[in-house]
DNA sequence: TATAAAGTCTATAAATATTATAGGGTAATT
DNA sequence: AATTACCCTATAATATTTATAGACTTTATA
């Protein structure tokens, strides 16, 4: 399941993308739309910026802004930012890749087959839906 | 990701089918095999049992033995079983289904559409892999 | 240039979920 | 009858997630 973190940082994505004829938008009118602790949801519209998803503004008339064009923030990105893998075993992780601990062999593992195949099928929705996807039906 | 519980699970299943030779196998087997606690693997098979794909005896002699055909046992069956919803939001689970908190209305939603898709795209292997398929590798 | 508005940063607390342990009880086999 | 091994409930330990606090920096504008 996605984290609420993964889930807030959707919402105020849809939120941005939606106000985007504004120059920016204020954490607090996020939080407040969605219902999301204010200072909790700062830092996951950091990481966002971070991630060079979003731009921000200091002082007065500040605020976030969608710096990307919605078509190319792929769902995954955003996933994998908040709530890190998005295969369901480390051992078949493309981007947080660790052995499993308790495996003797990977190449012998038939569950290790099994979860990239399940992998696959998650990332080809995933990497090809974008935000601009989620906007449309909203 | 899975957690330990279901990845144990997959462990005893596992062995459990290689050596259906045998009328039962010990617990004790398959924990010193795996490294798993004694104790918390007692819980899952337990579970695997109320859920109809593991048997036991009792007494001298007696173990765990798989009461299903390893073809029999989908993937998707045990990973609900241990781990709950395969879905990665409540508002798409078949099985678990909760409405999201925060979210005003399924209908309107864009990453309810989408995580529908991901959703069926893993029961497409979940649901058609099993236990079997998992056994050939090894 | 003072002030208020707004994001930045680091640390920590609270809540929840996961993992593991303990120990006694019960049933079945020899 | 004794041993063996499953059955069950409760609780402890650990890790992760979620949330809060507060001081700091930057910026607009009055």
């Amino acid at each position: 399941m996605l984290s609420k973190k993964t889930k807030y940082a959707f919402h105020a994505l849809t939120y941005l993308g939606k106000h985007r004829d504004k120059k920016t938008v204020l954490i607090h009118d996020i939080s407040e739309e969605y219902g999301i602790s204010h200072k909790f949801l700062e830092n996951i519209l950091l990481e966002l910026k971070k991630a060079g998803i979003l731009g921000s503004k200091k002082g007065k008339g500040g605020g976030y802004y969608l710096i990307k064009d919605p078509k190319d923030v792929a769902l995954s990105k955003v996933i994998r930012l908040l709530d890190g893998p998005i295969a369901l075993l480390p051992c078949v992780s493309l981007n947080y890749y660790e052995p499993c601990v308790e495996c003797k062999s990977e190449a012998l593992c038939g569950l290790n087959k099994v979860m990239i195949q399940v992998r696959d099928e998650m990332l080809n929705v995933l990497e090809n839906k974008s935000l601009a996807d989620i906007l449309d039906k909203e």
